[in-house]
DNA sequence: TTTCATGTAACTTTATATGTTGCGTGATGC
DNA sequence: GCATCACGCAACATATAAAGTTACATGAAA
């Protein structure tokens, strides 16, 4: 299957914004993340319902971070994008009333739920604040690129 | 993202085959699954090379059980399939040569590989064997369709 | 009132699982 | 030998969802 990269993009620009102060547009963020703009718009209406960011119209608008970073969890903003699914695989149908269909549902059923609360509890525990450390630690004698220097 | 199937319809298969002695045909068992014979071949290629199933051409000929059911966890089948990919969610891009993504990707790699883990530790814990004791449990009064009869 | 930027719908593209057709190969039974 | 059965496999078709694109409306600033 397609791999849903939405949580990693979004991620991405959040972080980008907190580099920097002004708002930013979905062009400038776009080009910075080698997408289009309406895909920015699409990955942030959920982040803008939830009070994460804020977005503005017209000469000077664009969007602004509208959180404390080191409250919201990567799980927060998985939660805001739609929460979803996490897991490649699923079951083969629905409504199965075939015993070997049962049992077979069942042992996958309980792997796939424990997969997928260990996942959700280790979102839970890095905040945005974080993921800004962790970077800043990477930094060493580089210095971050500005969003608009970013493709070279 | 469209749900992979394959390893809930193997096992599928592979417990039903475990009900009843004789070999059975490609388009016995996708009858059963509500599929095509095809896709019961493509499925079952990866557990004949493993040696977990055998299958004889020409009359009298078919798919049957060449393993030890007790032997065989939901993880080697799984691993049969070729491994496909647990999760859902990925990574934007590789090579990242921007902070902002090295750190991004490392705080969900972590997460999606530490569910990963978890994912194939349980299913490692299961064998086929205890599948089916599961089902007999399930039974109740109720009696498993042969395979003929899987639908009504 | 012109320009800029978001909001949104509709459409296209791409990737992957799944479904289907056709034909080759080997084994069985006559 | 030859017809039939069943797998092996390639090639093509379909379905679904993410990602990309186009077009236009709305609202804010200059």
């Amino acid at each position: 299957m397609k791999r849903d990269s939405r949580l990693s993009g979004v991620l991405h620009v959040l972080l980008h914004m907190a580099q920097q102060p002004g708002p930013f547009t979905s062009e400038t963020l776009a080009t910075a993340m080698d997408t289009n703009p309406v895909v920015i718009r699409r990955i942030m209406a959920g982040l803008r319902d939830l009070g994460y960011v804020r977005s503005e119209k017209g000469h000077g608008g664009g969007w602004m971070l509208a959180c404390d970073l080191s409250k919201v969890t990567l799980r927060d903003v998985y939660t805001a994008l739609g929460s979803p699914s996490l897991l490649a695989m699923g079951n083969r149908t629905e409504a199965p009333g075939c015993l070997v269909e049962q049992a077979v549902n069942a042992a996958l059923d309980q792997a796939f739920a424990d997969a997928e609360a260990l996942l959700l509890a280790r979102l839970g525990e890095v905040t945005l604040a974080m993921l800004g450390e962790d970077m800043r630690k990477r930094l060493g004698s580089r210095r971050i690129h500005d969003i608009g220097a970013h493709r070279a």
